[in-house]
DNA sequence: ATAAAAGTTTAGGTTTGCCTAAATATAATT
DNA sequence: AATTATATTTAGGCAAACCTAAACTTTTAT
């Protein structure tokens, strides 16, 4: 098993690198991580060696297959741990990283399992960005517009453009969050806006600006 | 804040002196911790140096008050988690105590409170051990033992004497685990058994064995 | 093309928490 | 009371993960 330290290391040059894509420098991770360089060197001659990265000294490193697939489970963890946070306890958004942080790194397959079940295998956390799956896969979802579903249509709530306090206490008030999953129940042609139902309870009207600034995945 | 090792020399401390009271010795430790004698000696001093034990050389340890309190802290996180495993993600009792070891170091206060009451403020975790107040007190809930109830007396169920999974499985049967509402509804004197009624619903007889095995708190 | 600047690694040191072996204190036995 | 046995502590070391200072590469700018 992997230590705390080498997990956080492995998910650092994962989000710096863009899903393992590029290579990452030592500054860089230094600055992420907030440690010194110096030290970030030590760190990566032990992940070499245990073939988690490809690292060439004084040319950066990448993750190598099995870094990227450890990279993605405690990406899975901490996501599925963030949705509970925010679903079950009433986190806040800014209240959820520090913790989720934490927990990531408790160790148990079934925990997991048990935990994506009991949340009922969500495909994005509270931040819209997109749970791996068990086998370690990120797939990408198509995210459209809420605007453009025709009537009947469903949605997960994904993401959304605006971020002003305004607008996010808005949806709150409305029952929208991260994961809401909506349905289009009517078009009213004359302005473009739709009644929207959420969560299978209760359905409100929102006005064509609105549903240009919210974006769904299929559910 | 303290490290984990401590944290878990402080349980170990709390554990093996019944709640703080009495002395522990340096080799009690080394077996409940699966480390050598010579690094509990080595802890004890930096326990000491912390003010969380009263440690006199070769007279063994015991916790301060202040050492008190963080145990109870402690065990007040590892019961909670136990009981959210066990309630939220179907965790068997012998599934828990492993991962909950390691919950138990999560740092927050608002993540304690918020499972405290997602989980409805359980008194006992799954095991019928009572849960630490946030304040930090252990109320010792009666308990008795489910024979000794008069006819029409209730009880909720707190604890079991025999974990042997052949019992456990007849519990279950029987549709018995922790915090099920008994009430004893009939007693026959021939052989000391119960007929008794089950979360109101069903009612089934007891044999004098197993109802000494099965221990009860006030409703 | 070469010197200066920036980035990176190595060398040597610290702390935490563990270890073994040796020394010392306490307890048990004769 | 003296000796043996047991328990405990001290001394010296090790690995992980960090640090600073110095050495070395690579890049940038003259």
């Amino acid at each position: 098993m992997h230590s705390t330290a080498e997990e956080n290391y492995i998910k650092a040059i994962y989000k710096l690198s863009g899903g393992g894509a590029k290579a990452v420098s030592t500054t860089g991770l230094s600055e992420s991580l907030e440690t010194k360089p110096a030290s970030v060197s030590d760190m990566l001659r032990k992940l070499s060696a245990k073939d988690l990265v490809h690292y060439v000294k004084y040319h950066g490193v990448q993750l190598t297959e099995e870094g990227r697939r450890v990279a993605l489970k405690i990406i899975r963890k901490h996501r599925l741990w963030e949705v509970f946070l925010v679903q079950k306890l009433h986190f806040t958004w800014d209240e959820v990283h520090e913790v989720a942080e934490q927990m990531e790194h408790v160790k148990s397959e079934l925990l997991i399992q048990r935990l994506d079940e009991f949340l009922g295998h969500p495909r994005v956390d509270p931040h819209g960005d997109p749970i791996p799956t068990e086998a370690g896969e990120l797939r990408q979802e198509e995210q459209r517009v809420l605007s453009s579903l025709a009537v009947e249509q469903k949605g997960v709530v994904c993401r959304v453009k605006d971020s002003q306090p305004a607008f996010l206490q808005y949806l709150n008030k409305m029952g929208i969050q991260i994961g809401s999953q909506l349905q289009v129940v009517d078009k009213i042609p004359y302005d473009n806006s739709l009644e929207i139902s959420i969560d299978k309870t209760k359905s409100v009207i929102l006005s064509s600006d609105v549903l240009d600034k919210i974006f769904v995945i299929n559910p």
